[in-house]
DNA sequence: CGGTATCCGCAAAGATACTG
DNA sequence: CAGTATCTTTGCGGATACCG
């Protein structure tokens, strides 16, 4: 199982493929776009994936230069997994290809799964710096019990997972409610804080006018 | 067959995978990225895939919206493939990841494909189009005997195949030696008319920066 | 907890022959 | 030319067993 599969082609597109085309690869790519991961949180964000075939791609991933194995200090002395410069960089260009096909989706079927930490990168996928632009503010995000905090600073905007100091806007509620309010739905989103601030927001992110 | 293998996550990037992430889909929306082709062609410019596969691509890319089969008017009554709208919104998205995994890449090995197609869409991926700012031009390029014509205009660029009106500047080439021209090596170029602007073009196209 | 190893059944990919 | 049909091989999904 050494063999890499390749295309053998001197084309950058193929090379890609080769990197980050075998299935499951780029999913991994998306779970630690917002850092790094323990193998078994690696699992929880890919139901379905078996576990010889999340290792046998990480090792694949690692060998190709875009995902480091590194150990935590000893303290909590875990293995985490996590982008290297080379993944990073292709996290921009992943998001582009979830907003590209975000506008062939339609409503959430039930079988269908759904976490909090996905909704959280359609957020960078789709902020709008424009109309974000001379704003500043940090919003924290409690997504079905996992926190977020979304940092927005001169049209630019950060996601990081977890609770970070003290927000100007409080938002609990879960993935799907969210997904209604920012398509623009008459819903309610427990929130406290600015709520003008709140009520700008599916306009800073216009998932709704992509399906 | 008609069963679509899905990650059955509602997540864009999933989504994508969903519709060009198995084997062979993304290099088929590259072949169709500067225009038709027929089955053959395709084939052509994809070596090692087989011909069961190619045609089971082509059904799914067709049936997830990428790609629509058309038969061309009676004066040569072919059937030809080609990008949907969403097809070609992918292109730029494509010649990104193209970009990317491109800084990866050393020398080509002998055994590595090559085609003068490639080189063009590489072309449209590095093109700097602030270096190109305030630059109108045409430029005939003939690669291994492959002709396609490149239009400069207010820092655009469109790279098309065939030939297409008078150039000012007319390339003759093999595609190794236009890589190593551009990436800044000595070398010399089969090339007429304007000199000027063939020495601009590793500035235009950095695709040597890359590796 | 954080994996690796192995087996099994299936579906996709690869190779090639063949047909409208 | 444009595929379909067939056969083989490989990778994937799922389960489970095992080890530091």
């Amino acid at each position: 199982m050494i063999s890499e599969r390749t295309y053998n082609q001197y084309c950058g597109v193929a090379r890609a493929l080769d990197l980050i085309g075998e299935r499951w690869a780029l999913l991994v790519v998306r779970e630690l776009a917002l850092g790094p991961k323990r193998f078994t949180d690696l699992r929880q964000g890919l139901p379905g994936v078996a576990t010889n075939v999340l290792s046998l791609r990480l090792r694949q991933l690692e060998r190709n230069g875009v995902v480091t194995r590194r150990l935590l200090p000893p303290p909590a002395p875990a293995q985490v997994y996590e982008l290297t410069d080379l993944g990073r960089q292709l996290v921009p260009i992943m998001l582009s290809l979830g907003r590209w096909a975000a506008s062939t989706m339609g409503e959430r079927s039930p079988e269908q799964a759904i976490r909090g930490e996905w909704l959280a990168l359609a957020l960078k996928a789709f902020f709008d710096a424009e109309a974000a632009a001379g704003l500043s503010a940090t919003i924290a995000l409690d997504l079905d019990g996992a926190p977020f905090t979304l940092c927005l600073e001169e049209g630019r905007l950060d996601v990081a997972p977890g609770r970070d100091g003290p927000a100007d806007l409080t938002i609990s509620t879960d993935t799907e409610l969210l997904l209604q309010f920012l398509a623009g739905a008459p819903v309610t989103v427990r929130a406290e804080g600015d709520r003008e601030l709140l009520n700008r927001l599916p306009e800073l992110f216009p998932l709704g006018r992509s399906a």
